[in-house]
DNA sequence: CCAATATATGCCGGTTAGGCATAGTTCTAT
DNA sequence: ATAGAACTATGCCTAACCGGCATATATTGG
């Protein structure tokens, strides 16, 4: 099918995908996963291989991937795909509406600190503690990673994503260290509310119930 | 069916409205959304109506929480759900175990900045600003509610986890600043590169086509 | 040389979001 | 006073999406 001006609908995945693909290498499903765990992973999730290699059938289904399948001595082959000038199109055309979809969070540490008052303190200390340290494991990466994109000055918009993730992470990590330093007077604090009680209880309850 | 010990396995978004029940007051699934839109959604994205809608069924059907009809006048009615003593339980039980999943952030602003090679650098930095104002807005909704948390003893952790989120957009809001102070060396930095060309040249032409 | 790990792809089931439909209710502005 | 807008309240359907599982072959290290 033939250029036509529209933007396709692709989801988000979509897209991320694409972009991938817009560095112009040809890649593998396989190789997507592991460039996407590289660098998207950081500020975009990272789609699961099943997503991926669907989403790589859909774009060559609109023309906006092609692939070609790499046969090595005999018969074992895989599938390499490619952007096409239409996909760069049309990967150029997304970027330009002026939609962006809000950004999507979900923070099951402080969902678990929320529900503080059916918890162990020392239980969320220790959540919180082990969430501090997987952030800055995650800032370590990001910026051995940036290191690595700033060899090239075509990866130059990576390389400052990168330093944005950079400081997610220490960010992160530094509000968790904030949060421990506050927990116990949150404790405090709602042990003297009248409705505590029952919570606790329940709390005490179970621990008393699984010894 | 009675209590076992067992955790019951239910999605994140189960716990989620478990723990919305959690703080004891009977709730139609419409002033669960709105519950939610209040306080998880700073940390934990808000789970759509239908989700909602649909994990109170199943919530019930496993007895962690109850329901009655309340009609008023004559025959329009709301069904009003409350959390039951297994809930309380279960949700204690599951906030006591040690995984936590990984936090989920999917940033379609960086994603876009990620793509900078096939856009335009003022788009990126509208997009930038609007990002920085809109992060701001958040903050200060966040400091609101979190004011708001702050005359009831039983909502520490509550105000706990806002205050959290009143520095996660305030970190937020000074990355983005950050990074547009940044775009300009970027940009330079890009069209350095050799490879720039081809890009570029896709990005060039769409304009031209659509103008 | 065998085991472990990496490469490579795909299916399936369950979770989730978002749009749409519906219907009664309360508020607001002319 | 009343039309229309906005809010309350619930549910359905489709498409998106993840994670686990299954299945190969390939490479590497002990």
């Amino acid at each position: 099918m033939p250029s036509d001006d529209a933007i396709p609908s692709l989801p988000p995945t979509g897209w991320a995908v694409l972009g991938l693909l817009s560095f112009g290498e040809e890649l593998s499903g396989y190789d997507l996963k592991r460039w996407a765990d590289w660098s998207l992973r950081f500020f975009y999730w990272s789609p699961s291989f099943s997503q991926i290699y669907s989403e790589l059938r859909r774009l060559e289904s609109n023309g906006l991937a092609a692939s070609r399948i790499e046969t090595r001595d005999d018969v074992r082959g895989k599938r390499m795909y490619h952007i096409t000038d239409e996909g760069q199109r049309a990967l150029a055309a997304w970027t330009a509406t002026e939609h962006v979809d809000p950004v999507v969070l979900k923070h099951g540490v402080m969902l678990r600190l929320w529900l503080g008052h059916v918890s162990e303190p020392e239980h969320l200390r220790a959540i919180l503690t082990e969430h501090r340290d997987q952030s800055e494991r995650m800032r370590v990466r990001a910026e051995v990673d940036r290191e690595g994109a700033s060899v090239e000055p075509g990866w130059a918009y990576t390389e400052l994503v990168l330093r944005w993730a950079e400081r997610y992470y220490a960010d992160e990590r530094d509000r968790a260290e904030l949060m421990l330093s506050e927990l116990d007077e949150t404790t405090r604090l709602f042990q003297t509310s009248p409705a505590a009680d029952s919570a606790r209880r329940t709390a005490e309850e179970l621990r008393q119930h699984r010894a």
